[in-house]
RNA sequence: GGCGGCAUGGCCAAGUGGUAAGGCAGAGGACUGCAAAUCCUUUAUCCCCGGUUCGAAUCCGGGUGCCGCCUCCA
């Protein structure tokens, strides 16, 4: 049995009991890119989130039926391909391939559907036939309009009446400034289809109508996206849906909060400062942005700025950390025999550690609060190293540490983060984190060796010069009692 | 103008009735050849005013400020 959850519905602001159409099963959608460019980290928010979501509710023991679209028919993909010269639809490929690659080194699952509009061209048509047939849309010289007005919900979602809408540039064939087209009719150059209304192609909103309805059904039980899209876009689906198949279109609607920049303002092309996605995961390991968006709720606002990724990327070297010092343990008595004679600290760590999984899916059914999921993490983290820090620790307290590291391999599995190695994290970074400085990392190496050789001979003068130098250069030299290690600084000035 | 949301320590942030998780940054200490990491210590009139309550960051009313949407937007 699947394990119940609580979630917020923007339909009627509160946190819900979730309930699905059919027991043990979830069906979600979540609208996905128009594909005309890269995605920006503010884009990536909503991807990650929703995979994240759908990757718990996956380990909680749902079935999930997880359907992400692209836009591939579009006004700013036809712009774009013909400033470039390009065959629009051609050109979304393109792009759909980058969002892969991206989206895959970002350590998402793929969606169990990934529809296209291209593609669904005659679930669309049926769709807006069917809207046509019950009155709900009209047509004039080639393009569908939705009639609002026949639709008398239409406004539940956003909260927006009809008669308040701004509609500053008057539309030819639409009968009231709220309608929306369903169908544009096809302009010289434009990729077109046929349909009974002539060439043309699919407006926005349809396609997510026609889409659920194909891979999921009549009633979505969740449908996700960003914060920006209830309106216009997601009221046009419940209006479309609702219209054509006379049944609920979606019972709880899930908005993520969108990414924001230092001003305040959400990041945007015309504010001229995205970051890529590729850009940051060329500086940055991928968990560096999973830990980014998780550590805050995915309703809250998100502030991004130079600062946001090498401060993520220390918090999760923090994790790492951890869990090295909790692998290292060894010893094999009953935990309570170690805790007795180790004490406080290995007690804390043992109850931080055994009540930790309860104590997650707590916060993650609560709407899904990854940010205190994170806390209760973090304070298992530190737990651990204070103990690790006991001189016995290391040779006995492994059995202690055991629920521990248990509870970083299941945040592994519901969250997707600590997914890597210890080793092959420490080695990400360094290679990133080099790159993203110009150093080499021979160069450090052979530096350091050099260090290592000064110490021995306890040449302490050339030592400290040499970490000088490595620190010019933003490298950090850790001495242990087992040898010396290097890591990049992370600051604003490393990003 | 309309609709929706937010306001918690230097910064970020969790927390919806019983006197404030966590992270980052700073300061002091332990440790260290010196450092780094780690650990310990340390910083909160929870935007303002009023109300409900034995008790409010948390509920209600008013105010102020900020953000999103109403045009494409994750």
């Amino acid at each position: 049995m699947p394990a119940n959850f609580r979630i917020y519905n923007t339909l009627s602001r509160q946190v819900e009991d979730f309930q699905p159409v059919e027991a043990g099963h979830v069906g979600i959608y979540v609208c996905g890119m128009t594909v005309y460019d890269h995605i920006h980290v503010g884009h990536a928010r909503a991807m990650v989130v929703f995979d994240a979501f759908v990757r718990y509710l996956r380990y909680r023991d749902w079935r999930v039926t997880f359907v992400r679209n692209f836009t591939d028919v579009d006004d700013k993909i036809i712009k774009r391909a013909n400033e470039v010269g390009k065959d629009p639809v051609a050109l979304a490929s393109e792009f759909i391939g980058h969002f892969h690659h991206d989206v895959t080194a970002l350590g998402l699952a793929m969606p169990d559907h990934e529809p296209k509009v291209s593609e669904s061209i005659d679930a669309i048509v049926e769709m807006i036939s069917h809207l046509v047939a019950k009155g709900h849309a009209y047509e004039n010289e080639g393009t569908v309009w939705y009639s609002v007005e026949t639709f008398p919900e239409y406004g539940k979602l956003s909260g927006q009446k009809v008669d308040e809408l701004r509609s500053p540039d008057e539309v030819p064939g639409k009968r009231s400034p709220a309608d929306f087209a369903l169908w544009k009719a096809a302009k010289p150059g434009d990729p077109s289809w046929d349909s009974p209304w002539g060439p043309g192609r699919p407006g926005w909103h349809i396609e997510c109508s026609a889409m659920s309805l194909g891979d999921i059904g009549q009633t979505l039980d969740i449908h996700g996206g960003g914060l920006d899209l209830v309106f216009p876009h997601h009221e046009n689906e419940i209006a479309q849906s609702e219209a054509a198949n006379g049944t609920k279109y979606v019972n709880y609607w899930m908005h993520n909060g969108l990414l924001t920049m230092a001003s305040g303002q959400k990041m945007g092309k015309s504010l001229g400062n995205v970051i890529n996605v590729r850009d940051a995961l060329a500086d940055f390991p991928a968990e560096t942005l999973r830990l980014y968006y998780l550590q805050n709720h995915y309703r809250s606002p998100l502030p991004w700025g130079p600062e946001a990724l090498p401060e993520a990327l220390a918090m999760l070297g923090r994790l790492y950390e951890a869990r090295e010092n909790a692998e290292a343990m060894g010893g094999s008595e009953p935990a309570e025999q170690v805790i007795q004679s180790l004490g406080a600290d290995a007690e804390r760590v043992w109850e931080l550690g055994t009540s930790f999984i309860e104590r997650m899916h707590a916060s993650l059914d609560n709407d899904f609060n990854t940010a205190q999921t994170l806390g209760h993490l973090f304070e298992l983290a530190r737990a651990t190293n204070r103990f690790a820090n006991h001189k016995k620790a290391k040779k006995r307290g492994g059995p202690v540490v055991a629920p521990a590291l248990a509870a970083f391999a299941e945040v592994s599995h519901a969250l997707g983060l600590m997914g890597m190695t210890t080793a092959a994290f420490t080695d990400e970074v360094k290679v990133k984190r080099l790159g993203a400085l110009g150093v080499s990392r021979e160069e450090v190496e052979s530096m350091l060796a050099e260090r290592v050789a000064a110490r021995e001979a306890k040449d302490w003068a050339r030592a400290d010069e040499i970490r000088a130098e490595l620190e010019a250069r933003s490298i950090v030299v850790m001495d242990r009692p087992d040898g010396s290690d290097w890591k990049v600084r992370l600051s604003a000035a490393a990003s």
